[in-house]
DNA sequence: TCTGGGGTCCTAGGACCC
DNA sequence: TCTGGGGTCCTAGGACCC
């Protein structure tokens, strides 16, 4: 009997595939989903991969390009994409209770154990592809092999070979063909292998996956410590990255933006800066966190170099754990006083919280009374459930600023929340 | 004019402890 | 001239992932 299997499942071009489920008239036409501020085309249609536009292209640098093919370029509908992830996630946990989601479009499960009730793991692989494809209307592909690293190799050949059908099962092959395989994958395909360690692979003279394979572990780890050694031995079939079921907690949560334009007043970075501190103290106590110590940062245009730059941080930390938002944006503020200076034209704000610990063991105050904290916890949870209802940012703390936004980011084409809100839903007509 | 935003882990070196 | 042998913790920097 064979070991643990595991199946890598992901879904083709995600942020373009959410984005044609519902508008269907996008099928096959070229399209880019733009990051935040409508800045970098983050996900690509295939049409685009195939004209060459390589992950991370700033939109403003194909627009020659974009003109000619006609490439349609959307701004990033994250509540949607959240959304659509956690729907195919529900799906796959009916194939397998033992599933580590590992990104917003990837999962990673164990079929061992239940590969057999579909008659073997390509045939539970198309399935999964099946219903995904059903229920959600996205695009999957499978890999599965006896490692995580080896079920990532396996989605990659899934993907780029349509003799695979979209599920590729290493296990399926004869010795001959596997070899046959990596002899042809280069070694920066590998997951955990990126621009640093290819190169210096390569003056090893590993180029290909099936070098690496080959190559002594202990080798590997002499020359690139235990990380590249544990990659190669999950190369060679044995597993040295287990699945996370349970997401373990944060260690730091970060929220920053960069801004529309440059801004050089400080009353504007504040709202920007109290914005964040809101989206991170959210996303805290979602993980029954408390936080010790925050750290702010302004950023200057590094694009700019003809510009005086300034990038400080400063690390503030407060005098006992907390979850507040009102706390922690009056720490924020202090923080920020710190830092800014006159005369430069910032682009980016952003907040750090660490040391984080478990709201559970918060040790008891000597200077706060359980009346204050009580009432800061009934606060916040309403604060949370009336955004969490009726929409993040219904209701903020007036330092987030109430009129019209100068350093609010671009997002020029964002389609509807389609499944999150009713004003927005699809309608057929 | 326009260039994302989040994370993790490992290592090396220094401070400090007994 | 000789100058131990462990530890831990922290930080900065580097590498990777999506």
């Amino acid at each position: 009997m064979l070991g643990p299997q595991f199946a890598l499942v992901d879904v083709n071009n995600f942020y373009v595939s959410c984005e044609r489920v519902f508008q269907p008239r996008l099928q096959c036409v070229p399209m880019v989903v733009l990051s935040n501020n409508d800045g970098c085309a983050v996900a690509r249609s295939n049409e685009v991969k195939a004209l060459g536009v390589k992950m991370g292209t700033p939109w403003f640098k194909m627009q020659d390009l974009a003109r000619e093919h006609g490439i349609l370029a959307f701004s990033s509908n994250y509540t949607l994409y959240a959304d659509m992830s956690n729907r195919v996630v529900s799906v796959l946990r009916a194939f397998s209770p033992d599933l580590e989601v590992y990104s917003i479009d990837e999962s990673f499960l164990r079929v061992d154990r239940v590969a057999h009730l579909h008659g073997g793991a390509c045939a539970m692989g198309q399935c999964m592809r099946e219903r995904v494809a059903l229920w959600t209307g996205l695009p999957v592909c499978v890999g599965v092999g006896p490692t995580k690293t080896l079920a990532k190799l396996a989605n990659h050949l899934a993907k780029k070979n349509a003799v695979f059908n979209g599920v590729c099962d290493l296990n399926d092959m004869t010795r001959a063909e596997r070899v046959e395989w990596m002899s042809k994958i280069a070694v920066s395909e590998v997951w955990g292998v990126g621009r640093r360690l290819t190169q210096r692979l390569d003056l090893l003279g590993i180029h290909t996956v099936l070098d690496l394979r080959r190559a002594n572990p202990m080798d590997i780890r002499t020359h690139f410590g235990v990380v590249l050694e544990r990659t190669c031995q999950e190369l060679r079939g044995v597993s040295c990255l287990s699945l996370e079921a349970m997401a373990p907690a944060k260690k730091q949560i970060i929220a920053s933006r960069s801004f529309g334009g440059a801004i050089e007043n400080k009353a504007q970075l504040l709202e920007a800066l109290s914005s964040h501190v809101a989206r991170a103290a959210e996303k805290l106590r979602e993980q029954k966190s408390l936080c010790a110590a925050l750290q702010v940062f302004l950023q200057t245009n590094r694009f700019k170099p003809n510009e005086p730059q300034y990038n400080p941080a400063v690390l503030v930390p407060l005098m006992e754990p907390t979850d507040d938002t009102l706390k922690l944006t009056r720490a924020a503020s202090s923080a920020l006083t710190q830092i800014f200076k006159m005369g430069y034209r910032y682009k980016k704000t952003g907040v750090m919280f660490c040391g984080l610990t478990q709201a559970s063991q918060r040790q008891e105050s000597l200077f706060e009374s359980n009346l204050e904290k009580d009432r800061s916890t009934r606060l916040m949870g309403t604060v949370d459930r009336i955004n969490q209802h009726f929409g993040s940012g219904t209701i903020q703390s007036a330092a987030c600023g109430v009129s019209q936004k100068a350093w609010q980011m671009r997002s020029n084409n964002r389609s509807s929340r389609y499944t999150t809100c009713w004003m927005e839903l699809p309608v057929v007509s």
